[in-house]
DNA sequence: TCTAAGGCCGTAGACTGTCTACGGCTATGG
DNA sequence: CCATAGCCGTAGACAGTCTACGGCCTTAGA
């Protein structure tokens, strides 16, 4: 079961990290830290990356190719390891765009079932 | 990661599985095979729970005193477990609901950004 | 010059909830 | 009598998240 540690930060659902990541590249290149930040930021502040998820997935997603890496230096004069999006990750993205706006509806349809009757 | 066994059929999110049996449960009571179905119909048959996932779910929700059950007789003349929503499970419904939300409009942010600019 | 703080990467291990793959019992229909 | 379907259940693999560490480097300030 999914627990509310703070009250008001989301934990990720299972499988929706990799699909945060990828879309946060789309945006350009950007290192671990950079992309952690960037996905809290554009939610709000309500989706916290911790790093002991984030930097395992990063791995993972370059494992699979949808991710390349780059050694370089950070804004804030630090090395850091920069990733882009491959070929192959934005395709993969597009299939997981896909599958959460299907999971999305299927499970609306059941939580907000077709109307008809007035329930 | 989720895997598309099917290639049409969804594997559940982990931790969405209670919600949805929660929910089910407020159309009336239901024994745990009758459960699964009712998921799958709601859903246009987008979802599918495993015996496996479902059963060990009816126990846990049992025990968090979110379910209560009671063996009874089907309507194919079977023996049959049928569980009933308590109103700590309502209560914890509402709460699965928001949460729920409150996620799909978070990664929404993340996936399709406040317009402004034109990406 | 040294120290504290913060930027950045990383791993180990616990945990949770899903899945696949079994097994078992009972009722009904051919 | 046997096959099928309805119904309950468990064991074990698996995947991805979390907490809790540890480490190195740079910059700012005492």
């Amino acid at each position: 079961m999914v627990k509310h540690p703070d009250e008001r930060r989301l934990e990720l659902l299972q499988g929706t990290l990799d699909m945060l990541i990828l879309r946060t590249l789309q945006w350009g290149s950007r290192h671990g830290h950079g992309i952690g930040q960037a996905i809290r930021a554009q939610s709000d502040d309500l989706l916290k990356v911790e790093t002991g998820s984030l930097y395992p997935a990063l791995h993972r997603l370059e494992k699979r190719g949808w991710l390349r890496s780059e050694w370089g230096v950070s804004e804030a004069n630090q090395r850091a390891k920069y990733y882009r999006l491959t070929a192959a990750g934005k395709a993969q993205l597009s299939r997981e765009r896909d599958r959460w706006s299907q999971l999305v509806d299927a499970i609306g349809r059941v939580l907000n079932p077709a109307p008809a009757s007035k329930e």
